[in-house]
DNA sequence: AATGAATGAGTGTTCATTCAT
DNA sequence: AATGAATGAACACTCATTCAT
């Protein structure tokens, strides 16, 4: 009556993302979705065979549009030095993100709780997502531009750096003033990141610590 | 009965921190914590007069440790070198996640979160954090020790990378098979937040990307 | 599109009698009815007006099929003795009964529940059955065949010795594994109740019990 | 507040056998029942767990009563003859049926659903039954008393008279204008079953049906 | 004739909390 | 200090039905 088959599944994607954003997915009612996106509850267990088939939906559109942003540039590994493809990666991502902050937000916070859910999404999309930086790092050491670093470790730092800004982004509003979701934002931060490969990555300087200390 | 206050008391909060933790903090009900704790649900509203009195008791906990760690090495500025006490700060920072990894996953993921309470966190304690990151890195400047990058990135670079390891554990031990608890763990991922002062902060190659782009 | 308007309609109350009968009219859905169906669950309002009119459209099959079977063998009143228009009746009804088992189970049931449908169905047929079976027994007490017993009490006897069979198929099942619904079970149980007319109803001894202790 | 606790577990079970009678199991609704117990619907989860608790608690109730009359005089056997502790048996069934005929009528009905529940109750308390009408019919066929008529069916039949009264009591009702609670109805009652026993079932006459035409 | 989107009322259940004891 | 009965609001979800197509 008021929308069609499209616009009613797409209203009620859209505010989810807004709520559950905002006040978490178990904080969030379906009674609360349906309010903001002016349809009838009822056609939340109608599209998505309930709230959690939402969240679900909700994580898939955000991992195939994250993964996606990887697959491309990996694809340049034999063409472009290691270094730039990794570059390029990290910048697709911020800006997929960036695009969708909201959902970014509450995805990375989400996976972060022990739920039956996002085992799956580990499962599936992380364990890619290692084997795509993999791709990277492997082709990076080879070719003697990295330095030989513990590719676990790095590649988390490379993840925190890359998510941090999106789910602490209340934190970024309140105390710096800083919106992550402005183009402003992430070119600044940027620099940062390609800062951080030129001089932590890159930096051929001893690795001793580790080859001392550790296994 | 079974329990004197200061044991009661003490047997919700574990409880909680474990459940809040693994269910985050709407999906976890009193019943449980209770039940969890071995004692009666009536209790929690008693001692802290509600579920959300039990949240602020665990996040004003967490955030008091942490603060406590970086202060004590502020006070060091006057008499060790700036990222000699920044390094510390940030073992010391490590240490205490690490101690009570369980609670820092759940605190850094509430705090993502838009409620009432997350903000007076933000505005109590993430404010003066920031005062205290920016006592460390104004010194090293001053000296002459740390690049001149914009502070707010700096902070959330290394915010991100001593907050993510424990807020992402589940996907550390799905994926990488890695503990962020393990002194082992805390220790290598030291080295690796050494190297990014020593060669990514203290670098002091050129920071014209921000003179030229950036206010 | 997948069939004709007879086809969906018949379609339809199959589905509805097996369910109805498996879980109960008010647990079953229409929505299980028409997948059941294979048809559109918008079809049972559209030719039934409801699931209430379809409800009535099974009864109605139902008691229209169980009165002709006591109907026909009252006309045979005129040349046949009574107690050989009893059993023959009751042969009918069991046979009728056992070729619409399912719809007889759940008939029965329905009918004891006090709703408006079923004060309606009593207040039609089963007042005009009273009316057959009263014919039948006065014409057998006139003629000095059947005792003088009160009429109600034979009438539930008899009914009852009709209807629990199939009634409580299941427990016939599981406990005596055996099915009403088998020719053979109709036979050696029609020899039951032919047992009970010769012996009980048949029987002249004394009905003072009644005439004393009774109005 | 308004009732102790043996109060309003009885209020709701007394609430909840009214209105399963009257509208059926599934067409009553919690909300319902705590309306008329005058609780608060949430009561009935604390106090059964649910809807369904509260169903097989009504259940269990019943058939431990029902079994009881039976056990009791299934112990006679060895002073009494067979027929007597047949007919006592019977009238003890009635006289607890009458005492809880809204119970009875519900009871029966419900069992008659293919559910969990029902094949529960069957396989625990019907075999139980049958197996005490074995005992008794046994002794009696042991003795000479009853005929030797196919078991399975002579309990069909004993079952069908005790229970179709109270199950079609609203038919018995408005047909008949007689109602099955009356002490005077389960008397009347009584003389009819206990006619049945010494025509039907002690009767020696040729039992020759059954030996020719079934196995 | 038949469909699928859409609805509002209803379902049973769980929630954090209160309160007399 | 600690309990368990009790509550009212909220929960996610299912219901039979309507209606434009």
């Amino acid at each position: 009556m008021n929308a069609t088959l499209k616009e009613t599944k797409e209203l009620i994607m859209d505010a989810a993302i807004v709520l559950f954003n905002t006040k978490g997915y178990d904080g969030t009612g379906v009674r609360d979705i349906a309010k903001k996106a002016k349809v009838n509850p009822a056609n939340i267990s109608y599209y998505f065979k309930g709230k959690q088939g939402l969240l679900e939906a909700c994580l898939t559109q955000f991992f195939e549009g994250y993964l996606s942003c990887l697959e491309e540039k990996v694809f340049l590994l034999e063409m472009a030095p290691p270094d730039e493809c990794l570059k390029q990666g990290l910048k697709s991502i911020l800006s997929f993100q960036r695009e969708n902050h909201l959902l970014t937000r509450f995805v990375w916070r989400e996976v972060s709780i022990d739920s039956q859910i996002s085992r799956e999404i580990i499962a599936s999309y992380l364990v890619k997502e290692k084997y795509l930086f993999h791709l990277i790092l492997e082709q990076g050491i080879k070719e003697g531009i990295f330095a030989n670093l513990p590719e676990s470790l790095v590649i988390i730092q490379l993840k925190s750096l890359l998510t941090m800004p999106f789910l602490q982004s209340q934190y970024l509003r309140e105390v710096w003033h800083t919106f992550p979701q402005e183009k402003y934002f992430v070119e600044k931060y940027m620099i940062m990141i390609e800062r951080w490969i030129d001089s932590t990555l890159c930096s051929l300087q001893e690795t001793r610590h580790f080859d001392r200390k550790i296994i």
